[in-house]
DNA sequence: TGTACATCAGTGAACGCGCGTTCACTGATGTAC
DNA sequence: TGTACATCAGTGAACGCGCGTTCACTGATGTAC
């Protein structure tokens, strides 16, 4: 990777600078308000030059989108790596990471889950394969644990919730005072939550109410985990 | 209440036509997408002439936000009624009614969580009455269980399943085949689940697994509701 | 009931702007010989 | 190693467009007398 010279005629790599100011322009006017223009001059390039390596705006912006799954895809699965170890902190680093990931990478979050705006529901990528980890670690989790438990269903509530999560909170709406309130505590304990009560929702009308052990090793994480800091983004 | 004369020079109730135009825009481009412009075209009037009636682009926007918040409570409010003699049902109900606004009125929710963009975050009114409600409601639910809720961590759980759950619907990303994966399904099983998973939680550890009579009540809602068919919208 | 007039609520033309995109061009790069 | 030339990756000017907004205006409405 040779770095950027900026001094000729020639960017020299014009196509990965003009993704990086893409993602920065999604992150702060979203996937509609990012323009073509603005990020050839971020990019210190003319408003053709982009031409020239993108066919137009809506392939620059699908770049960024296709870049964003990507991304998520690597880190997700990175994250639900040992599973056979201990499934519980897997599945807690994978919604760490998706908390993460939405509040690090917010040009791709949105790119991804907008790229088109609302109406342009069409031939937009899906995160079918992220999303199919999600629901298989699901599986793996509520198995062992011996309970009545809907996978599938249980994979869209955790994602549902960390994707309300993720935007709620970029919106500013969750209250950032309370370290209880916290997306990422609200997730853990949320998800820790979803599977312990669904498997209690019809197990219980069949099974007539035997004694339910909780996972504990679901409940608490490994405490301390790096990369949970603050990015000054 | 006139009906509109549309064929004198005065409109007759532009105001609310102007409105009416920007939620179905809003809809259809979402608030960054919607044009002033375009609102006065489907109102049949000049561009020019919304000025008569708000100061510019970002009041209509926000007028349009400031009546989603206020129907969104009369909604909930409205489903919440009657919780004394059942919260189970009441709270079943207002979750109906948030996943209901949030699809019938894709306007006034977009407008209310994206007034001014994901940037502006400044001086957008917030649902704190609404969402007051919210978790008044959950600490009433979980009381009587007596289980050890934390309810405002419970309500913004609860809020952010609704709002992921309206938002990857209202995006395509949920299965429409499959009658368990509807949100509504979806949202009352998760609900329900975070209720009942969320007391054994640290309380199991108290009062070491005593035996926890599930709320039936709250699990099935009354089959049948009204207002429930699909709209054709 | 009729008239003068203030006020209201529109019109339509115009503005400046930023955008996406095209086009002929030109400087830089690399390669054949 | 040096030269001719094809190709690549930029420039900058220009276009058409739709937008937000302003402005002088004008038709409709309502009210005082």
């Amino acid at each position: 990777m040779r770095s950027f010279r900026r001094q000729g005629y020639h960017h020299g790599n014009l196509r990965e600078a003009l993704v990086a100011a893409a993602r920065r322009l999604i992150a702060e006017c979203g996937p509609v308000g990012f323009t073509l223009i603005e990020a050839a001059r971020l990019a210190k390039v003319s408003a053709a030059a982009p031409y020239r390596h993108f066919e137009d705006r809506d392939a620059l912006l699908a770049e960024v989108a296709r870049r964003g799954f990507a991304e998520f895809d690597r880190r997700l699965t990175a994250a639900w790596k040992g599973a056979e170890r201990d499934p519980g902190a897997a599945f807690q680093r994978m919604g760490e990471a998706y908390l993460k990931f939405a509040r690090d990478e917010p040009g791709y979050y949105a790119a991804m889950f907008a790229a088109g705006g609302p109406a342009a529901t069409g031939q937009r990528p899906r995160p079918k394969g992220t999303f199919g980890a999600l629901q298989a670690a699901i599986t793996q989790i509520a198995a062992p644990a011996g309970q009545d438990v809907d996978a599938r269903s249980l994979a869209y509530q955790a994602w549902a919730l960390s994707h309300g999560l993720a935007t709620l909170s970029a919106a500013g709406l969750l209250p950032s005072r309370d370290a209880r309130l916290k997306p990422a505590v609200l997730l853990r304990d949320g998800v820790g939550a979803l599977i312990r009560g669904a498997g209690g929702k019809r197990s219980s009308a069949k099974k007539a109410g035997g004694p339910r052990r909780p996972r504990r090793q679901t409940d608490r994480p490994s405490p301390g985990r790096k990369g949970a800091r603050e990015a000054g983004g």
